[in-house]
DNA sequence: GCGGTGCATCTTGTACACAGGATTGGTGCA
DNA sequence: TGCACCAATCCTGTGTACAAGATGCACCGC
C-alpha cells in the first residue's frame, strides 16, 4: 500500500498531519478502505523511517522530534547536502535541472498565490529532489526521511512557516548549480540551513487561530480537515 | 522480535548468510519458534535496511548489492564516516574510547586465534560504534545499514576477507582519536575506506571449496550450516 | 529429442476472529 | 469535594484459515 504511504508522507510534510496526532490502525484502514491487515506495514514503515512513534499496546502517533533529535537532524543535513549540491554540479544533466527548476519555479507560485501548504510541501520537494540527482540511493533515502522530519520539527517548535524558508535562496543554489559553481553551491546550501535552523529557534508570531483550542489538550485531531 | 532481526543481521555480518539465500517465511516461523506473523515485519525491516531484497508473491532473498550500488554505498560512507572521527576526537569521553579499544582488542585477538567470523563481525562491530559514540542517531542508523551491506558485498564480489581488513587500521584510528587528532584519524579513516574499497575490485584467491558444487546453480542454500 | 502446455505443490498475501492490555468514565467512600 | 477503585470499552497484538499467484515437474505432441 504505497498509495497510504505516500498519502500520510505528504500530509505530514504539508503540516496538515500535526506531530502528536494519533493514528489509529482501523481508522486508517476505513480511511483508505482497507484491511487492518495492510494498514499495520504501512505504520512499520513510517515508524522505521521516524515518521510516527509507536509504543506496545498504545499505538501509533505523528513522532514529535526532540530539540536534541532536532539538532541531529541538522546536524546530518549539514553534513549531507552541501556534498548533494557539489555532486549535482559535477554531475548535473539537462533533464535533472529542469527538475530543479521546476519545483523552484512552482514554489515560487505558490508563494505568490499564498497558497501556504504547497509552499512547504515544495520546499521539501526541492531538497528531495536534489538529493536523487545526486544519484546516491543512501544517502537520497536518508534525505526523504530528514527533510520530512524537519517539518515535523518546525510545525513541533512552532515556528512560523514564513519565516523558515527565505524566498530566493532555493533559486539562487539552482543558478549556482546551473553555473555550475560548486564552491557557491555548497556555500548557499549551508547559510540556507543555517537560516532555517535558527528560525527555528525563534519560534515565530502567534498563528491567527492560535487560541485556547489549539493550545489546550483535547482529543487527537482526527485525520480529515478540521472543521473550519 | 528482535532477537530474530538481531540474529539475522549477525549471520549476513559473520558472512554465514550469502547473498541471495531465500528466506522463507514458514521456515524462519519454526526456526525461531514464532508464528509467520511475527516474520513478516521483521523481513519487512530486514528490507527496508537494504539487507533482503523482497519481490511480490516471491518471497525474501538475502541481498546482493550490485557493483553500482556497492559504489554508492562507499560513496556514503567516504562522507559520513570521516565526519564520524571527527565528532568523536571533539567528544569522546572515556568510556567510548574505551568501547572502541574493546572491539578493537577483541578484533585482534580474534584474528590471531585465527576466528575469521569473529573478525568480520568485529571489524564492522568498530565501524558502527564508532557511529554510535559520534551521538548523532540519523547517520549511525545510516551506518548500521551501509556495514552490514558492505559486507554483503564483500561476499557477493568474492573478495577474500582477508585482503579486506587490514591488520592494524583500526588499532591507528582509535590511537588517532584518543590522541583527538582530528587530522589524521580522518586521513586514517579515508585511507582504510579506499583499502576495502580497492580489495573489492581486486577478487582474492580462490577459496578452498571453490568448486563446481559452489559455483553452479543449485538449490538455494539453507539456513542451516551446510553439511561438512 | 526437444519444446510447450497443464497440473500439482509450495509460498506468500489477506482477512478475520479472539485475546489481552490500556484508557476512560462512573460510582462509592472518606 | 476529592480521591480511588472498578467496570466497560477501545485498541492493538497474534494466530489461523483461506485465497491467489509462482514455481517446478511431468506428460504429450511435434
Amino acid at each position: 500500500m504505497d498509495e497510504m504511504h505516500d498519502s500520510i508522507v505528504a500530509a505530514i510534510a504539508e503540516h496538515r498531519l500535526a506531530p502528536g496526532t494519533r493514528l489509529r490502525e482501523e481508522r486508517l484502514a476505513e480511511l483508505f478502505q482497507v484491511s487492518r491487515t495492510q494498514v499495520r506495514p504501512v505504520l512499520q514503515r513510517l515508524e522505521h523511517e521516524g515518521l510516527v512513534e509507536r509504543q506496545p499496546r498504545r499505538g501509533a502517533v505523528v513522532a514529535t522530534p526532540s530539540r536534541e533529535a532536532t539538532a541531529q537532524i541538522f546536524e546530518a543535513r549539514h553534513l549531507v547536502e552541501p556534498w548533494l549540491v557539489k555532486r549535482c554540479c559535477d554531475s548535473a544533466d539537462r533533464s535533472g535541472l529542469k527538475r530543479l527548476e521546476r519545483v523552484v519555479n512552482d514554489e515560487s507560485h505558490a508563494r505568490a498565490a499564498g497558497d501556504q501548504r504547497a509552499v512547504v510541501r515544495l520546499s521539501g520537494d526541492f531538497h528531495r529532489v536534489l538529493a536523487e540527482l545526486a544519484g546516491n540511493a543512501p544517502l537520497s533515502r536518508l534525505m526523504q526521511g530528514l527533510t520530512v522530519r524537519t517539518c515535523l520539527a518546525i510545525v513541533a517548535n512552532r515556528a512560523s512557516t514564513g519565516s523558515t524558508c527565505r524566498e530566493d535562496e532555493h533559486q539562487q543554489i539552482v543558478e549556482a548549480i546551473a553555473a555550475g559553481d560548486a564552491r557557491r553551491a555548497m556555500k548557499l546550501m549551508t547559510a540556507h540551513l543555517l537560516h532555517i535552523e535558527r528560525a527555528l529557534d525563534e519560534p515565530g508570531p502567534p498563528h491567527p487561530d492560535d487560541d485556547l483550542a489549539t493550545l489546550l489538550p483535547r482529543p487527537a485531531r482526527k485525520l480529515q480537515a478540521p472543521p473550519p
